[in-house]
DNA sequence: CCCGGCCCAGAAAACGGTTTCTGGCTCGGG
DNA sequence: CCCGAGCCAGAAACCGTTTTCTGGGCCGGG
């Protein structure tokens, strides 16, 4: 019930092709008709038909955008840095809400493909599974085979431009930190398994204990998901335990948060008895308190980047690489005593048995 | 060059009409024959063109959301519970960022509108420019006119479906909290000009001040942007000014969080020094420090209810009213020097006009 | 044996645009 | 006066689906 194109060109008293012309500007009109026809668009409140029209142009002027969950801070911001890129060229965004559901983002990128968008991105880093892989590569070549493009974020086993932020070079970098203020026993609080992103940080991790030749204790690795809730759970079990600890490194910001919470909770000072360090460096970080010593990822500039590969499809530089940087903030603390291998001191403060 | 239901049709040895209808289950197909097109489905990784599909069937499937920044917690939160909604009924979402830009937000109506959204839904309050409103208006009676909704959040000068926070009632409330710790000189971070949001926030303010027999101090209003470096320098300019006050009402969470990054930075203890309160309760509210006290602004609901007016729309209620409650945490306590005068205010102190 | 009905498959007409191709008119040059 | 070029408008094909309409084959009843 909408006007049409037939519609106006009625009103007007030409044809439908010279209303097209009019509205494209891509082929000589006279200006007496083209006011015309202006004037006819103007009275019907006439819209194009976005789908009529990408059925025979190839493009359809939207990406898709692929995430966990559009509420957590860390998506949010890189969807910020898409949209920017994808306004200055004039297409729209679709978000999907994953919920971390490997067969959504299949399904998702299935309906994507249906919508003939110009580009899909997956901002979540990859999950181990063989049939996910495997389901991905077909999506992939689906993707490739209508002239559009998988850009993913983090590095996965499939052959697609990229845009990878350096979570192990960071968590190293974090890690270090902690061990140069003394801190020996340092726990993780990480992501949830088999998540590419999780690995890296971990790894990270484990290289800094090493490169101080500290032998990973598996004790001191708590899993999480990624969430506040979790993360204050893991980190309440771990207080709890009594297992002896100095300094946590959440996987994230947001169990960073979570962390905090537990300490204070547990009537333990941050940084005095333990420092606490986060990854992301969300909008929000520098506003806690203590504000969180943390790794900076430049979580616009991947979005940024990830759209730009759409636009600006490459021809060789398949990944981009986006640096992350360690930032120090009163979270953490020198290691009280300084004592590499500090006795459980009479406070009980630093190693919280009960 | 993506597979086509031709495509299909030829490796099965049918017609297209029976691909179609394979696809979409609506009409006898012999089991035979609906297992080679299965399989030639398989075969070839085809997906049906959304877009020839919204061609023919009046749906597309997608609305359309627009928002002002989406990094913005307040409206994540709402994006997230629309995403639920729209995923149960199989719908995409389409995410604008307006930047606040009214001409923006018009430009992408338009859009939408060319892409035969189901529906499109406006999150940010509405501006008061007739420019706008009348423009927002045509735009409205489009969308109908192709029969599709306009959900607005907030009440708009425009008659469609609508869903409106209480946003007086709880300013009303947060405030006449302060009034009852005995706070009497309070202020108000406000949100930008001509804003219903802004305006609604600070008519709550004025009116619980004014049940309070209290006149309204211009001298404390100070002006902002809904962002938290807006609110930083506007808290700062107000300490700095030497102007009297022992409670800050900050016209949402975000700017709370300026604000008591500010007064922290000029040595002020919150809620020792001074009180502070926010508004909409984000989820890392509770982990500031101090907690905050704020006004819960159902977000996610707003979100839900919005999407479900474009799911199933109503026949009569055009608006859904949604209650905001208040939270107390720590960064509100009683006016020190004792209560200047912690009783009740004059009778009838219930809540504003509406 | 004939005919009506049922089950299923195909032909073709939409849906709303864009673009190629065709052609009418005007104007200027020879 | 004739012809070619240039400018502009329209007719029609096409994009990839869905759906209506048509009809062939088969079965059962009369």
């Amino acid at each position: 019930m909408p006007a049409t194109i037939s519609d106006v060109a009625a009103r007007a008293g030409v044809s439908v092709a010279t209303v097209s012309r009019v509205l494209n500007g891509n082929y000589p009109v006279a200006e007496h008709t083209r006011d015309r026809v202006s004037q006819a668009v103007r009275d019907l409140g006439y819209v194009a038909n976005a789908h009529a029209r990408a059925l025979i142009k190839s493009t359809s002027g939207t990406v898709g955008v692929i995430l966990h969950d559009i509420s957590d801070p860390y998506f949010a911001e890189i969807v910020k840095g898409i949209q920017e890129v994808a306004d200055e060229s004039g297409r729209l965004v679709l978000i999907c809400s994953s919920q971390r559901d490997p067969d959504r983002e299949i399904a998702y990128i299935e309906m994507l493909r249906g919508q003939r968008v110009d580009g899909v991105i997956i901002t979540s880093g990859y999950v181990e599974d063989d049939d996910f892989v495997t389901a991905l590569h077909e999506q992939a070549r689906g993707l490739r085979l209508q002239g559009s493009i998988l850009v993913l974020c983090g590095h996965y086993p499939v052959r697609s431009p990229a845009v990878v932020p350096d979570n192990a070079g960071g968590a190293f970098g974090v890690t270090a930190h902690l061990l140069q203020l003394g801190h020996r026993r340092i726990a993780h609080l990480s992501g949830p398994p088999r998540f590419s992103t999780t690995e890296d940080r971990q790894r990270g991790y484990e290289g800094a204990l090493a490169s101080y030749g500290i032998p990973a204790d598996p004790g001191l690795v708590v899993g999480g998901d990624f969430s506040r809730d979790g993360a204050y759970a893991s980190c309440a079990r771990l207080v709890d335990s009594g297992i002896d600890f100095s300094a946590i490194f959440a996987a994230n910001d947001i169990m960073a948060i979570g962390a905090l919470a537990a300490l204070r909770d547990r009537g333990l000072r941050v940084p005095d008895d333990v420092s606490v360090v986060g990854f992301d460096d969300l909008p929000i970080s520098r506003d806690l308190s203590p504000p969180l010593t943390t790794v900076a990822v430049p979580m616009a500039d991947i979005g940024r980047r990830a759209m730009g590969l759409i636009v600006n499809p490459p021809s060789h530089t398949w990944v981009v690489h986006l640096a992350t940087q360690v930032v120090i903030r009163a979270s953490t603390s020198p290691h009280r005593g300084g004592s590499v291998d500090p006795a459980r001191p009479p406070s009980g403060a630093a190693s919280p048995a009960r």
